[in-house]
DNA sequence: ATGATTAATGACTAACCAGTCATTAAGAGA
DNA sequence: TCTCTTAATGACTGGTTAGTCATTAATCAT
């Protein structure tokens, strides 16, 4: 009946804290969390978890940090082992990638970054050199591996891969604000966006396909 | 030397009040902006300000409501009078709009809405239908006539005209939390965007055009 | 066993801030 | 000029919360 009060258990308590705090601020934001909720879902008290991350600041800078690193890297493999054509890249590894996010807890941190980012600047840094940067470069490298056998015609795709992304933010973006009123099968758009923009660049040897 | 402290303009106060209220609420967001604050920006007392608005909430109301409007009016008189062809739309009218906003002070409202938006269902709701459905359903009809004289096929824009927004989302975003250290040349990659579009969705007649 | 070490607690405080209200003075009307 | 209405003030309060610290109890070393 008594529980244990004491569980002294060093190794876990970060980890325990940091997912607990995920948690409280994907559903509340920054400023709007309390640590006092944090540490009780981490079922642990407040002086414990200030042992631990010396601000609320801190905790938050390690959140992002912790669930951000998987991400990316999975994706980088991905990407860097692939030996599929671009279009095949394209249309299977990318495609699945983007119809994950907006579904996954992650977009969440999106939330985060817009509200927060402002206020954090390297934080922002840090999302950029770890996530961004490196996820526009791999995307870069299929459109130029695209263009380069032929399969590709040179597009704005080559200045701007981030058009590959925008619907993929925006659906992530929609899911936050508007999900629950007004649904978007983001799936479906996400397909319609590839074939759209494979449309647009491929080289015509064949001109049939998609809806 | 003494500047009159009671200055007695019950018309321009609310006015003046939302003007400062938008200021702070872009720099620092909801819960962290000060209602002091903005009654020090409006040359105001805190008291006055609770004259005439009754909560914070409310006064946060009015801003979203006052910064609007006259934006989604502006869009809508220029898509329902033009008697221009779909495709010199999307490359005249619907481009410079999309090149505007991301620079416009109006970009905060996206991160308030993704911020507080959550929180605000109401908010939330008022935004659906004032600015994104209106939004949406000008884009439908832009693109039904472009399909309807047979300038167009049939495409995924047809069921998603959010793909014909997504990179204004995307420049927005990108311009609030990288802008500062990132540049991206958003009137070029909305060109872009614009380019590919068309060529993917435009019949055959022609297949020149656009790098 | 027995002290020494340190994980863990939770009551406390110092600061902060949304919202109130008793008071002041500007302008309108007579 | 005097009175009445109301725009405007700002000190105050009640509630909230990040961060502290004196204390307690597991675990470890001997």
């Amino acid at each position: 009946m008594n529980e244990p009060r004491y569980r002294r258990r060093k190794e876990d308590r970060p980890a325990e804290i940091t997912a607990a705090a995920f948690e409280a601020f994907a559903e509340n934001g920054y400023d709007a969390t309390r640590v006092d909720d944090v540490a009780r879902r981490a079922g642990v008290s407040k002086g414990l978890l200030y042992l631990y991350f010396k601000t609320k600041e801190e905790l938050f800078k390690a959140v992002i940090r912790n669930f951000i690193m998987p991400m990316v890297d999975a994706l980088k493999t991905e990407v860097e082992s692939s030996e599929l054509s671009a279009e095949a890249f394209l249309r299977g590894p990318f495609l699945d990638f983007a119809k994950r996010v907006p579904k996954s807890p992650a977009k969440i941190l999106v939330r985060l970054l817009i509200a927060e980012g402002p206020k954090h600047p390297d934080l922002t840094a840090f999302y950029w050199d770890n996530v961004v940067s490196q996820g526009l470069s791999a995307l870069s490298q299929i459109i130029e591996k695209g263009v380069r056998d032929g399969s590709f015609r040179q597009s704005a795709l080559n200045d701007f891969p981030q058009l590959l992304l925008s619907p993929v933010m925006f659906s992530i973006v929609w899911s936050i604000v508007f999900q629950s009123k007004h649904a978007l099968d983001t799936d479906k758009m996400l397909e319609g966006h590839i074939d759209m923009i494979l449309r647009a660049i491929k080289r015509n040897d064949d001109q049939t396909g998609a809806a």
